[in-house]
DNA sequence: ATGAAAGCGCTAACAT
DNA sequence: ATGTTAGCGCTTTCAT
């Protein structure tokens, strides 16, 4: 492999010079400048990674955190971040980590190994080990989609984005809601948060009797959920899904049952995927700015590694309740 | 951070030692080896990647190279993929790649600097300079989801997956059967050749004129396809989408514009994704042992890496006809 | 079995 | 403006 003493020989000068060049600093000759450029460009020199991460003490690669069963909509979402590290320099490297602490503990080694100039949490990390290290060496971290104590955040607001959908339930007239929901992850719990805020301001008490907890988010639960409602009994006009994956598997099992959408009961998601525009019948849902959140995580990282304005600590991004036709009023009894 | 010298010190030993414990040699005295392991387990040291990087010229990491544009049968693939890397030891880089040559230039340049273990395309590369570069440079490349020339490649039978999605509708008494593919990726020339020999043993002549190309493989773009082919006419019973993504969007066209699936046209896609058993109607597909790629292709990459069984060339999986709610015999005529 | 020493490719401090 | 030197943390001869 070439390296920059070779180009540093072929134009007759020290690698320091060369080293100057390539990183753009100043104090070099302008001709000498150009010979460089020139021999890099016929040589197709590219310095070497490993090198210049040992002698800078970091990595130029930032570390994105997600559950190992991630969901379509983080799917959607890392690679947006992905994208947007990339525009800044960075490289990206991918933690998928359990659910578990063992995973969390293998997690933590790995990410010792790296030096990496920062950290993305696309999931909740529960081990507080992981914080004292962060914090110990200092790599600036960045979670999406979630917050933590003070810590630099990305979200939108999650209860109140679950209020707002299902209170868009309830503006139709509907007041038996019933919610499928998961257990891991905090977004499930305040999502249902915000359910239970939304009955109640709508006079319906024991709305967490109406919750059923699955244990992923994904379709294949939703329907184990919503078989469970339907098993408990047909008292409901509405159901609310914490995800849109979860509402896909749950419209999957009354249609199944000869239930239509929105006709007998409507559905509510939250995400907004991009699947969910194109199913029938098209999802209601809360939409999340993917975009928005993609950009505003990848910045903020980039400026907490950069030392510029490391004050962004906590930004809530806007939600908005996307009415598709999953939602109707619900039936006049007969 | 603490370094192999820090351990070497607290222990009375050499980093030279230390380094063969870490490194699982022999020929070190059993208790000092205790002793190291227990200092290294207390102090939580792991050794810094950069600088094995750099001694060993090897980064321990494989780049997965993948379009701009992935889809969800390339996300699922892809996570699969770096799992089981993962499990053999290595890291992952993502190179998204536009389908252009400025970008494969660029992706070129960033490939220099890695110092990677072995790659993983997802994509086609078009340009014979990654090729030649590989080739000099001796890194192991295997592609999966298609093949060239004679490179390790783990595939379906393209041309055959898609010649028996449209025997399934042939044999359900389908004639005039429409498709819609891509103009990327040979993939969709490939489906497209099954799709005109199917339709040419069953005696249909100028099947090429059923076929619309779109952009991308996304429902979106199964959406203008199938517009187009209203467009030009209801004179066809069935489509045949090059990917379940794209079959989504035809299939929300058709609902949109009160044509019945399967009743009046059936429809086959092309993939499995996940949410193809759950939308209404049940996608009827071809499925891609998408467990089976991932898995092969990490492992023969492996075996590239370490130059066990090198052979090991072009690799066809088994696909399989997934038959769901999406098709049926056509409408007798009235 | 173990340690000393060299060197991987690069950058930065220092000298000129 | 440019070259010399040291050193980043590790592995690997080469001695012993």
């Amino acid at each position: 492999m070439i390296s920059i003493k070779d180009i540093a020989n072929q134009v007759g000068t020290s690698p320091s010079t060369v080293s100057r060049v390539v990183n753009g600093k100043k104090y070099v000759n302008a001709g000498k400048r150009e010979q460089i450029l020139k021999v890099i460009a016929e040589t197709g020199y590219v310095p070497d990674k490993a090198a210049r991460s040992m002698v800078l003490r970091r990595s130029f690669t930032v570390g994105i955190v997600l559950p190992d069963t991630f969901n379509m909509f983080q799917r959607q979402l890392f690679s947006i971040i992905e994208r947007h590290l990339d525009s800044f320099g960075y490289h990206t490297m991918f933690f998928f980590v359990k659910f578990d602490g063992s995973s969390e503990e293998e997690f933590l080694s790995r990410l010792k190994s790296e030096k990496l100039d920062g950290i993305i949490l696309l999931q909740e990390i529960q081990g507080a080990n992981f914080y004292d290290y962060v914090a110990k060496v200092n790599i600036p971290v960045v979670m999406a989609t979630f917050n933590r104590d003070n810590l630099a955040s990305i979200h939108v607001n999650e209860e109140q984005a679950a209020y707002d959908g299902v209170t868009h339930l309830i503006n139709l007239g509907h007041r038996k809601i019933n919610m499928i929901t998961g257990s891991g992850f905090s977004f499930g719990l305040q999502r249902a948060k915000g359910f239970i805020r939304a009955m109640e301001a709508a006079g319906m008490e024991q709305a967490a009797d109406r919750i059923t907890f699955v244990q992923y988010y994904t379709a294949e639960f939703g329907m184990y959920g919503m078989r469970e409602h339907l098993l408990r009994g047909r008292d409901f006009t509405a159901v609310f899904a914490a995800t849109d994956e979860l509402a896909v598997g749950a419209m999957r099992v009354l249609k199944d049952e000869g239930i239509p959408v929105p006709e007998d009961v409507s559905v509510v998601g939250f995400d907004d995927i991009d699947i969910s525009s194109y199913i029938i019948p098209r999802l209601t849902t809360i939409r999340q700015p993917l975009d928005k959140i993609g950009e505003q995580t990848a910045l903020t990282l980039h400026k907490c590694i950069t030392g510029a304005g490391v004050n962004a600590a906590d930004m809530i991004l806007p939600h908005k309740l996307i009415i598709r036709e999953s939602t109707a009023p619900p039936k006049k009894a007969p």
